[in-house]
DNA sequence: CGACTAGTTGAGGCCAGTCAATGTTGGTGG
DNA sequence: CCACCAACATTGACTGGCCTCAACTAGTCG
């Protein structure tokens, strides 16, 4: 609870940025043949429900890298599913120091915390060419007063960014730098598993500096870390290119002082 | 999302513990009359809609300082509201590591990301004798689905708790240990006040190592940073009391190098 | 090709952790 | 009521992990 992390109206730049979203009415998404739609806000759905559920998202948004979806302290008014590309989600201080307080991926939801102040919180930026679909939220919460699967599934989306984070603050309490960077390599490879990517062979979309951000450190440590896991030959580390060799020694680093 | 705080079915403690939901049917919970209902779960529904809310709390806890309300693990089925007292609630690692990831006193909800899962995701825990009203959460579902405005305030509630949790990141991940315990001061500070109490008096109920373990320090850091705030003439400390002497102090230090 | 951004690596410093000794408080039972 | 004990808190001396500052390299894009 410490921290308001900053709501007022004006974001932080001086120029007014460009509207991201281009809604494309031809491009109009369709959950029934998402392949997110195991992951993503629909699971479980019936047929019938999942048709109610295209009706709400009325367009999609393409992104550019760099562009941001959202920034914080905008009024809030919709939901994002990501639908192909990744973003970062940054908070900032009042003082204007800001971190990276989240990496999402395909059939990830974001834009959850506006919910509670009508205002975004956070900023999402694309962290490559990126395309979303749009929730209204207003309809969703109609559609889920009808649709219980629905409104649970929203409660399930809800409530594990809750444990998410919690995830996340145990990471930056309690864990050496090390020992971060290897939760940070494990998850990213079970996330990109349950996609159906490699698990063992991924790009990372993020520079050392955003990593260092996400994971409480500086981008040195982080360099110098990713050297470290190849002098031990744990992984292969080529820019931003990650070949994990060796799986279970990352596990092992994990919950060991 | 590193890390998945531990979900093991079985507690990490040896002993069964005893069932502490003491439930007292003859001390039925009623909104109406809570002095709470105004920061609570309640806010802003008519009085109608407040007397079905009633009908879905079932009854209340009681807890003793030192019990806990649930455990990471255990299947989750209600919220809580806190009514009196204040608990903290804690996440643990695979390897047994714990940390403190709340603090909640009066008309604070707790056990929201026990929702993802199903199983509770941390450990509840009075921090002095405590009551809390139960609700169902399955009822609270079915209810929320006829009661627009209370469906609002679930989301809003579940949003909130992902907002506060990345104010807990940002401090974790970027913060220095006086900028951090200056945060923690002012922020239960606004919390008091909220509540109609002093602001700038009051007992900590946690120990130095919890609130250590909450700002992710060690106890002796936390113990020596109160004593330099005393002698800086920020705070005055004796044990667990604190009376603030210079509030504005307090903020220069937030969000200052 | 030059300018720029991203990344690597090294040297040194500092903040918070660790270890240890001592003081204080609050609850319990005689 | 007081003595006792255990838990909690304070303080000091020392250590070490990560940060800071800085130099250098490798790509990338106009």
């Amino acid at each position: 609870m410490p921290v308001q992390p900053r709501q007022s109206p004006a974001p932080a730049g001086a120029t007014p940025h460009a509207a991201p979203v281009i809604s494309i009415r031809d491009l109009k998404s369709h959950c029934t043949s998402c392949s997110m739609r195991e992951l993503c806000l629909p699971v479980g759905l019936g047929p019938d429900d999942l048709k109610l559920l295209d009706s709400v998202i009325g367009s999609r948004a393409r992104l550019k890298k760099g562009e941001s979806l959202y920034r914080a302290g905008e009024p809030f008014h919709a939901l994002y599913a990501v639908r192909l590309g990744s973003l970062k989600t940054t908070v900032l201080a009042e003082d204007g120091r800001e971190q990276v307080a989240g990496y999402h991926m395909l059939g990830d939801i974001i834009g959850l915390d506006g919910i509670g102040t009508d205002r975004h919180g956070c900023q999402a930026t694309a962290l490559e060419d990126t395309e979303v679909c749009i929730m209204q939220f207003q309809r969703l919460e109609e559609l889920a007063r009808k649709v219980p699967a629905l409104q649970h599934n929203l409660h399930r989306f809800l409530a594990r960014e809750i444990s998410r984070d919690h995830g996340v603050m145990l990471l930056l309490g309690s864990m050496r730098a090390e020992e971060r960077l290897a939760v940070f390599l494990v998850n990213l490879s079970e996330r990109y598993r349950r996609r159906g990517y490699s698990s063992t062979e991924f790009v990372l979309r993020m520079t050392r500096e955003e990593i260092g951000s996400y994971l409480g450190l500086k981008l040195e440590t982080v360099s110098r870390l990713f050297s470290r896991f190849q002098d031990e030959g744990v992984i292969q580390v080529q820019g931003r290119n990650i070949k994990v060799l060796e799986m279970a020694a990352l596990h092992r680093l994990v919950g060991q002082k």
